[in-house]
Parts: C-alpha cells; structure tokens; sequence
DNA sequence: ACTCCCATTGAAAACGTTTTTATTTTGCGC
DNA sequence: GCGCAAAATAAAAACGTTTTCAATGGGAGT
C-alpha cells in the first residue's frame, strides 16, 4: 500500500495569514486545566454520566461553554471505533452521457440532512455505479469501518446488499424493499397502489390498450408496478396489456423511443402509465413526432423527479411525493437504528398524491 | 456540552451473527508482528520514506498485501490532524416546496467523487440554506476542522465565503468566480459570453426585443450575464433592453409568470433568454397559455440542468455543458491544491457547447 | 473510635497512527 | 581488527478521547 498524498503540514501555498494568533483549539486537557477536574471526570460530565455529580456536571459544562470547548471528532472516533458518518450510496450511471434521470438524489440528500441535524453524523456520499458495486461498497464500508451506517436505494427483488448487511449486524435503512421476507428498518412508496390507481383512471377514461414506461426489472419497485398495473386490468375485466410493458432507463430519450415504437403495433396502445417525468416527457414528444396528441393520454407515476409535469403540453396527471420527506425519515430511521432500535418498527411505506392535470378522457385533454 | 448519542457497543439489536469469527482488521502492529519491523519503519515504509531500504520496503509492502492491511483513518486523522473529508456545501433552500430547481448538484457529486476516486479523500455533503448559511457552515468546518477542504457555489459579485477562506489559509475550490480581484482556486462557465451569443443569436432571427430570465442579481453569474445580453444588443445597434430584464428563482413557475407578466406590457418580448431549463419550460407554458408559440423563440443557457429541452415543444436550442465535467475540475482541483499547488494555477472557465434544435428566426420554428 | 461501604474523583491504559529521537548495524579507511 | 561515520531500524512520545480500575473522602454502623 502506498500513500502518494501530502500532508497538509506540506503544503507550501497554505499560508496562515494569522500565523501569530495560533490559539489550538482546546481539547480535554484545556478544560481539565481550566476547571481543575481530571479528564475522566470530564468526560463523564460531558457525557451526563450519572456517577458524576451535579454540581460538577454545571461547573464543567459552563467552563466547557466558556473556552467554547468541543469534543474532538477525531479523538472521539479513535476511542470508540465510530465515525460519526452515514455512508449514503448514490447510485451513478457509469456512462452518464448527454442525458440522465437520476436527478432525485440531491432531495433525498437533503431530507436525510435535515434529520441529522442536531446530532453529530454527517453524511458521507459515496459514489456506486450498480447494484453490484454497491454491495462491493458495502463491503468495504463495513470491513474499514468507513461509516456507522448506510443509506441506499434502487432495491433489488432479491438484494445482496440487504443480506449482507443484515449478515453482518450493520446499521442500515434502504429506500425501497426487497421481496426477501427479511427484518429491516426501510422506507417506500406503495408502488403497487400507485400503478393500479393510474392504470385504473386511464381505463376509467375509456383506454382498453395501455402500456407501461417501467425501469428495469431487476429493481423490486418494477415488479411491484406490474403487478398493480395488472391487477388494475384484470379487475375491470380487460385482457391483459403484458406486450405493452416496456422496461429501460429513466431517460426522456427512452420514453420517447418506447412511445414511437409501441404506436408502431398492431392494436397500439392509447395509454401510457409513466415510471416518473423524465420519460412521460419523452413519451409526449413521441407521440408528437408520429403525430399524436388527441385519443392518447398519459399518466406518470412520478415520486421521484423535478415535479415539471404541470408544464408539460399537455399537463399530467401525476403521482406525487415529495422525496425529501423520504429522505426525511431515512436519516432519522438510522439514527434510530443506531440509537439501538430494533428494526422491525422502522418502515413506512408512503401513498403517492394523485395531482389531476387532465381529464384523462379517451379523446379529451 | 452534552452528548445523548449512544455507541454502537450499546446498540442492542445489532446482533453479529459472526461472533466467533471476529478476527479484529489488521494494524501497523500486527503487521509489526508478521515482519519482525518496527511500526515506526513499517509507517515509514508504506509512506515511500527515503530513509527505509528497498528491500524491506518490498518486504513489508507484500506482507501488507498479504494479510490485507489497510491504514486506518481514525489513526492517521488523529495524529496528522487531517479528516480526509472534502466538505461540500449543497444549497437548498429552506422551503424546497412543490418545485424545485436545484437538481444539479447530483452531477457535480458524482464528478467531484470521480476525480477523488483513488485518493483517500471523501465527499461529505453539507446542506445549506443560502449564502449567509454558508459562511457559518465554513467557519465551523475551518474552526473544527471538520474537514481538510471545502467546495462550494452559488458564488455572489462579492462573497465573504471565499474572503474568509482566503484568509485562514484553508484549501478550498469554488464553482463561480466572485468580481473581486482574489486568487483562488476555481471552475467556471463563461456566462458572459454564452449570454452575448445567445441573444446574438436571437437578434440574427430577427428579434429586436429579447427578454433576459435571470437568477438573483446577488450571484455573480446573474451579472455576467446580463453583461453578455447588453453587450449582444449594443453591439447590433439595438435599443436596450433592461426592462425586458427579470430576476428570480430557477423553477418553472418562476419562468411562467415571468413570460405572461412580460407578453402583457406594451413592446412585449418575441425573444427570450432563459437561465436554465426549468425557467425556460416554464416560459413555454407561459407562452402556450397567451396563446402564442409562433412568432416568439426561446434560448436556453442551460450548463446545470437536465438536458431535457430536446423534448419540449418546440425542441430548445440551448448552450449545453456536461456538469459532470465540471465536478471532476473541481474535485482534481481540490486535490491538487491539499497537494500544494498554488492557487493560481487551478482555474479554468468552461465555454458551452451550443446545441442548435430550432431554427431561433421570427415566426420560424 | 474503628471499619466498612458508598460516592466521587483521579490515574492510567488503550485506540492506531506519525514523527522525533535514540539505538543498532553496516560499510569503509586505516 | 578498530574506529567512525553513515545508514537503517527501533523506541517512545504524541494526537484527544473513553473507560477501566484504583484512590480518596466522608458517613453510617458497630
């Protein structure tokens, strides 16, 4: 193993304009100093420890107030073994390319913050490119004891990361669930009912043929989307629309290829229920370009994306969440978790909010 | 001070379903232990010190390898002081709300994370409200040393982020340049001159009366920009347009009620040059609901958005740069200024890349 | 008054590094 | 073979905590 990095004592261009008023920052030492208790006692007054008394937890805490004393993270984390970071996995294409749709992520990022306000995790954001190097990650959060817990999403229908990391007792809360009938703390969408409800008002707006814009279907949301899609056809009775589930990316350029090609059909679709925004856009231009935009509608299930669809021509129908309140109750959910709770009573499973924007009317607008 | 957070040794429901097999990760010590070196040496030798042999290098280099020894970061921060964290500061507005614009910072993760890939530094996202947030936020990551440096944007004419910074000496990389004459590390767009050559561009089809869709006048490109827009109108001997000048959020409402307030008054726009994508979808849906898509055109100057306007209606042509791009400058940059590098040395200013997709003449389209 | 115990506090070790200083080994000239 | 400098390695201190264990004190019970 090498270290090519320099030290920041090496660094010549770093120059300390106030080279003089070098006062350290105070350490434990200081406030022992300042206060005449010893360091253990500190300590354990700054940590509330009930063998300490009273009086010398407000002596030590005001003297500690006083020089502006704060524990070192450094020190904290050599001690105890912990970082004080949460590792969140952010899933990145490795071939961004001209386009792409992950754009939930700075959401989430901030929701997951907001819960950590207050307390002394930050978040760590860890680039993944897949599911696969995601559990490599993992692994290697784990094994280093990069972070105390970790964040993650674009569950899978089977999940090795969830394995894992159930396998080796680390903290963790997942947005989505893995069909695995596994204990762990996680939030979600009710993708399920998301997709019957849209699959439901299209057919009640008079559409036989309706076609499904689904992510890719390793991903357990996918499947979950089917099958409320399904259910949604076989309860008014219609005959299954199977060939019409297409499954891609999350890009627009993907709705749009999809849309072209699935009007291209013998019996071609008049309705389409769109994973999120960014494909019901292109789904819109490309019905246009093969000169559609009456008797075709569109729905979007869209819990995940920039909540643009009121601007779209025509505007949608969606299926709204704000993320950041999943992001929300990630990071609490895994200070819980580290807090020593047990995961069972962390899940919540959110209902979108239907946002009507059109008629969905077979022939309306 | 107090500290109500519990460790993970208190964390009841984490059970190891590994308890045996807790062969604790390898430290300088056990590889002590393995080679017969001292720790000292062994430090020495992983760090490539002159002082130490080449063949006990070797030595010590494939017994590391062997039994896996990685450094840990908790030793080293303590005692080199450093964190190995790059602090960035995400800015998110305190009421995200229904919209939201701020989308862009996905792509300027995964860039920066991209550039660190291979260094033994990590993203750690701190979310801020504004600017003023910011400067708190630096001063307690300075005065903490919660990480070795920071990266940041939304930089206005004259920031006091980058001020204080320069001050206390502490490596940092900003997104933006500030329009005072410091040295600093930085990435940037040329927002004057994709400004000038987009309303040149709508002045060549024939517009005389172009409206601008601007951020808040504070941020520093908010300038630049219109700088580029007087320039392109003056230099074509057109009358000004200041009035045709608005200034607000990047969401597409913003963009919407912009583009209807503006159709209204006497002399209305035909021409407009929107900020980024969000605003620019917004001016469409404005346009489209007075009624009017024939005889008005729209440029984007979208470096920090999804890249969606192909699929608007009518396609946008737009000034396109890769943000990801972006994020890799700032990362390496950052890295190369923790190595030593002068600041003055690290900037570079990125021109967009147009991307024509209508035909940008008067009544065209 | 002498123990004994409990309540506080203090001393010291430990976490895993890096770095300074000291010690040992080697090579060389005589 | 001896002395000495130089080269290589080892020892120890330090970074700032937490925690175990020891020490001190006072009060109650006899």
């Amino acid at each position: 193993m090498r270290l090519p990095w320099k030290r920041a004592s090496d660094i010549v261009g770093m120059k300390k304009h106030k080279p003089v008023a070098t006062t350290r920052r105070p350490t434990i030492k200081t406030l022992s100093g300042v206060t005449g208790f010893s360091i253990a006692t500190i300590s354990k007054a700054l940590h509330d420890s009930p063998v300490v008394t009273q009086e010398t937890k407000d002596l030590i805490r005001k003297a500690a107030a006083e020089i502006g004393y704060e524990a070192s993270m450094r020190g904290m984390s050599l001690r105890t073994g912990l970082t004080y970071q949460i590792a969140v996995l952010m899933p990145v294409p490795a071939e961004i390319g001209f386009e792409w749709g992950g754009v939930e992520y700075t959401q989430i990022l901030s929701g997951i913050s907001q819960a950590l306000e207050g307390s002394p995790y930050r978040i760590a954001v860890h680039i993944v490119r897949d599911a696969d190097d995601g559990l490599a990650v993992a692994r290697r959060i784990v094994a280093q004891g990069i972070a105390d817990g970790v964040i993650f999403s674009g569950i899978r229908a089977r999940d090795e990361r969830i394995e894992f990391l159930l396998e080796s007792g680390f903290a963790f809360v997942t947005l989505g669930r893995c069909r695995s009938p596994l204990e762990y703390a996680h939030v979600d969408v009710d993708n399920d009912w998301a997709a019957h409800a849209a699959t439901k008002r299209l057919i009640e707006g008079g559409h036989r043929r309706i076609a499904l814009i689904n992510p890719e279907p390793e991903l357990s949301y996918a499947l979950d989307r089917i099958d409320g899609f399904r259910r949604a056809l076989a309860s008014s009775g219609l005959p299954g629309c199977d060939d019409l589930i297409v499954a891609g990316d999350l890009t627009a350029f993907f709705g749009k290829s999809s849309a072209i090609g699935l009007r291209g059909i013998a019996d071609p679709p008049t309705g389409f229920v769109c994973v999120n925004e960014s494909t019901a856009l292109g789904v819109l231009a490309g019905l246009r370009e093969v000169g559609l935009t009456v008797g075709v509608d569109a729905a979007v299930i869209a819990y995940d994306d920039i909540n643009a669809s009121a601007y779209f021509a025509p505007p949608l129908t969606t299926f709204y969440l704000p993320i950041e309140h999943l992001g929300r109750r990630l990071g609490s959910f895994l200070l819980r978790r580290l807090a020593g709770e047990a995961p069972a009573a962390l899940a919540e499973v959110f209902r979108p909010e239907l946002v009507v924007r059109q008629t969905d009317r077979l022939g309306g607008g």
